[in-house]
DNA sequence: ATGAAAGCGCTAACAT
DNA sequence: ATGTTAGCGCTTTCAT
């Protein structure tokens, strides 16, 4: 292997300039105290040797390693990966937070962890000493993972807590869990519907419980009975099957229902079509995620968008408005869901 | 912001281990000339510390960058991600290409790089000056676009192209584009079709005309007419659509059509739908990509699995070689594709 | 088989 | 406003 060295470096630049390197420096990095005249004539020197500065050298300078480490769970993402079924959370995440990334130099870096490893410390050690990034975005369920959100605030490294509410350290942004859930459900009571079933998603996400939270709270601002409506499940499609199975079979079984995560989804849409109900006119349906497949269904769903890339591209702003000790004024930046309708909801039957 | 440095350093296991930092850095990268022993008490001291390197310092003393760069098309990767169909692409790569630099301590890097620019040399250029990548992956179109390849030879950095032939330089990674196509062909003929269409993809990549190639070849083998019907489409649905409207009001239409990606297929589908012809019964329908939608329509198609995830894999694994100044031995890496058989091809009608 | 010294490209701290 | 010096953490010489 040939060496490979910089071709050309902040010395040929400060060579051709005929200026030192601090002032080359000094132009690179924006900084004060460089006469207009100065910093016209090193410019001129560094487009015209289409100089660009090694972002190793300037890590090791102490400054910033222009590197933003995601950090995703191991397990679920390879399995989503695998799984083959649309589900874009990495892609959306890359949309928002790599281009807003790279409109200001900086590269995106995802890493995958397993939160159910004791050694969660250890991985994520690893990773910072490596790449040594200027901060770090956590995604669901790490975001509300004591170890890691510990471990970060030892290592006084910026970090931004997706869909998390942040008690605590670290930068959170939320997704507004329970707005989104209590939008979904006053939807269906406007469409006339009264008994509002609701599957949960796994209790290892805050979210979910938010989820469940905002249903709850328009159901009885709405002066509605909850009962038998609250089914539980884990965001696969086997456990909505079952949720949806166990709503649907009751007493006073309900006319709607919203399903925490689209999995589950459609999980309910195949009980539904066994035991013969068509959707929209006998059931409505509304999931949460809006992932690629909802649009492919029969009946494509209705379903609470999760602005996953303004979402990321907040948070990397975050980080670099961290970076220059900037605090965020609000106390937890929301990006706020939509509903997207489609044709798995309708009136109430009579 | 408070500067981060290293926690724990060369100097530090040096220390602990009571030896020279250079014996560290040689247990580091497993060089020789360090007695079992020794290495045994620096790994210790290593371990014990929780110590790893620092890319960056790894980097700037003209060793490895341990960063790999894969360059995908601009235009194309946001607007798949933006549209949100499902098209998995980048997922896949990130599947095989990610966990692969994992698994030998490398970083995996998505850059995206806008093909139909004149400055792509520019770009490239800041690109490597800034991350300095131990090797490069390059997919289509990129994998044959003369700009990028000529400029990363004269770099002399290692480049593998993915879904290339590759005259010229840089490792070439077939999927076997041809032989796909004509497994997909020969397919169809097993099951008595003799009216066989195919829906080419856009001129700007070369594996358009393999995958046509492939059709034509397996056509010819069989002795069968290829007489309206070849059509020519860019990969969009809506080209899908045209092309399938030019193939089936012919006066003698196919009884199957093989279309060069998932979108087109759609889009074939639709047409069909429309001119109330039944898939599969009145129509075969094969796509390629097998990108997660095509499992979601009516009915699921039948699809050529792009093997995207093993190939990113292989061309980590050697891009990994080259830095060894190792040469591959196969001229070109073929990683194949397979037939993945769902409901959208029946018996031909008689 | 091990160690010491030099230097990679850049920036922080300290001059001037 | 600009230049000089030192040093970041590591690997490559080049000794021993």
């Amino acid at each position: 292997m040939a060496r490979r060295r910089q071709s050309v470096t902040i010395k040929h630049v400060a060579a051709d300039a005929g200026v030192s390197l601090q002032t080359v420096s000094r132009v690179i990095n924006n900084e004060p105290n460089v006469r207009p005249a100065m910093k016209e004539r090193v410019q001129a020197s560094i487009d015209k040797l289409g100089y660009v500065p090694s972002i190793a050298a300037q890590r090791m300078s102490g400054s910033k390693s222009y590197l933003i480490l995601a950090l995703n769970d191991r397990e679920r993402t390879i399995a989503d990966w695998r799984a083959r079924e649309g589900t874009d959370w990495v892609d959306q995440m890359l949309l928002g937070g790599m281009l807003k990334c790279a409109e200001h130099g900086y590269r995106l870096l995802i890493e995958l962890v397993d939160t159910h490893n004791d050694h969660v410390e250890r991985e994520l050690s690893a990773a910072l000493a490596s790449v040594q990034p200027d901060g770090v975005i956590l995604t669901p369920p790490h975001s509300d993972n004591p170890l890691i959100v510990n471990f970060l605030t030892k290592q006084r490294i910026p970090f931004v807590r997706i869909g998390s509410r942040g008690n605590g350290t670290g930068i959170p942004v939320s997704m507004d869990d329970e707005g989104s859930a209590r939008m979904a459900t006053e939807f269906l009571i406007a469409k006339g519907h009264g008994r509002i079933g609701f599957i949960a998603g796994s209790p290892e996400y805050n979210l979910s419980s938010w989820r469940t939270d905002g249903w709850r709270s328009a159901m009885r601002a709405a002066n509605l009975s909850m009962d038998g409506l609250l089914a539980s499940g884990d965001f696969t499609r086997a456990s909505g099957e079952a949720a949806a199975r166990l709503l649907l079979s009751g007493d006073n079984p309900p006319t709607a229902i919203i399903a925490s995560n689209d999995q589950m989804a459609l999980g309910c849409l195949a009980v539904a079509d066994e035991m013969g109900l068509n959707i929209p006119s006998d059931l409505s349906l509304i999931s949460f995620d809006n992932t690629p497949t909802v649009r492919f269904t029969q009946p494509a769903l209705t379903a609470i968008d999760q602005p996953v890339a303004d979402t990321a591209s907040v948070a990397v702003e975050l980080i670099m408005a961290a970076q220059k000790d900037e605090v965020p004024t609000e106390r937890v930046k929301a990006v706020r869901g939509r509903l997207v309708e489609r044709d798995s909801v309708g009136p109430a039957p009579s």
